[in-house]
DNA sequence: ATCAGTTTGTGAAATGCTGCACAACTTTTG
DNA sequence: CAAAAGTTGTGCAGCATTTCACAAACTGAT
């Protein structure tokens, strides 16, 4: 257990999170992995093998108590406790995502919102003041923010990442179309929405002749 | 060759394609996997093998002529022909990805944006106008569109997503937090954008202590 | 208390992907 | 022309992940 979880299993565990709180939703207490499998069209053995990373949360010849995983679950993922989070870049994509309120369900809140452009700072998005680039460090101080989202043009993108990380920030989620890079103990995230929508793109050209 | 082609070949091509438009802007007309790789931190030799799955491109002792390999990656990808796409959902995620022109520059042009809402139909976003559900299937036949993009509420997301098979979409690209399904033949990518966040968290969490 | 029926947790086989080493081939140099 | 240097394409070994199969453990009934 923990010998060095492989990134795959990190990235189902929120798919597990939230088909546990729709099963809790729907009434039930104890749930197998079975169950669960079924509903995700999964392996269940792969959610019992993913689950034992971090601990055993079951009983056998029982199953997972609802309310006992969800809760094991969320703290595994750091989802606990209330995290603040802020978004660089005011542009339709970073107001998009400063004012979506499904992260703050999770704990995640958008506590900031920076922009470059004279004309946008004082503008109010989503009830965030957009603020000036000036105020990043002292703000990421008062708010400890820990994660940071870049949506800004990509020739901007590093410059950005790099003043996260000296503010401290250990979590970076990166919307920009240019890979930046971050030192060891940060955690960057490339969210390139263009590359993925051209790998879609492939599967479409490949169905119909060229 | 192309005897199965594992996804994550796919998703790296996108990755080569921005970089070789990169290298031949700088000048480059003969490029080594060698050089390809140093700017990708990538293995050349990976390189080599997801481009082998398609052909050889290549030439033996030289390396690959830029604006050659370009062509080939971008068919490969379906980016030589235009493609039409629609966005579901006019919300701010929704007139996000509607308005950016980064799409539109690879051939991947939005042609048509919906909304169930009535108070936002015939409004103007990005150029687009919205327009009622009950034009989908007319303007989908219309326009030829080939990928779909969903950004509605997750109870919607189904719904949304079958009228689009019904519509011959090929692709579809969910951003709805609930996992939809859909036919053989048609290529489904999830991006549930809170799912992204929920793994980096952990990351975050990790960091610091509990 | 024992036994049948479940379900978890996990070692082991199978599968899939990656990295390495080298043959095949081209260009350049002497 | 021959040899040296350079680069692609690819068989093979190694690693990682997934799937399978089963022992361990719990519940409920008799």
């Amino acid at each position: 257990m923990l010998e060095h979880v492989p990134a795959a299993v990190v990235e189902r565990l929120p798919l597990y999170l939230r088909c546990l709180l729709k099963l809790e939703d729907d009434g039930y207490t104890i749930l197998s992995s079975k169950q669960i499998g079924d509903r995700l069209g999964m392996d269940p053995a792969r959610i019992r093998k993913d689950l034992a990373y971090f601990g055993e949360f079951g009983i056998r010849g029982t199953g997972y108590v609802t309310a006992d995983l969800i809760y094991q679950v969320r703290k595994i993922l750091g989802l606990h406790k209330v995290w603040n989070m802020c978004v660089v870049g005011a542009g339709h994509l970073g107001s998009a995502l400063a004012g979506y309120g499904g992260f703050a369900k999770h704990g995640l809140r958008t506590a900031a919102l920076f922009d470059i452009d004279p004309h946008k700072v004082g503008k109010n998005v989503a009830g965030l003041i957009i603020q000036p680039m000036e105020e990043f460090m002292p703000t990421a101080g008062a708010l400890e923010l820990r994660v940071g989202i870049i949506t800004v043009p990509g020739t901007a993108a590093q410059q950005v990442c790099d003043l996260m990380v000296r503010a401290g920030l250990k979590g970076i989620w990166n919307f920009a179309s240019a890979r930046v890079s971050a030192p060891e103990g940060t955690k960057l995230r490339h969210e390139d929405l263009t590359l993925g929508l051209m790998s879609l793109s492939h599967y479409v050209a490949g169905v119909v002749a060229s």
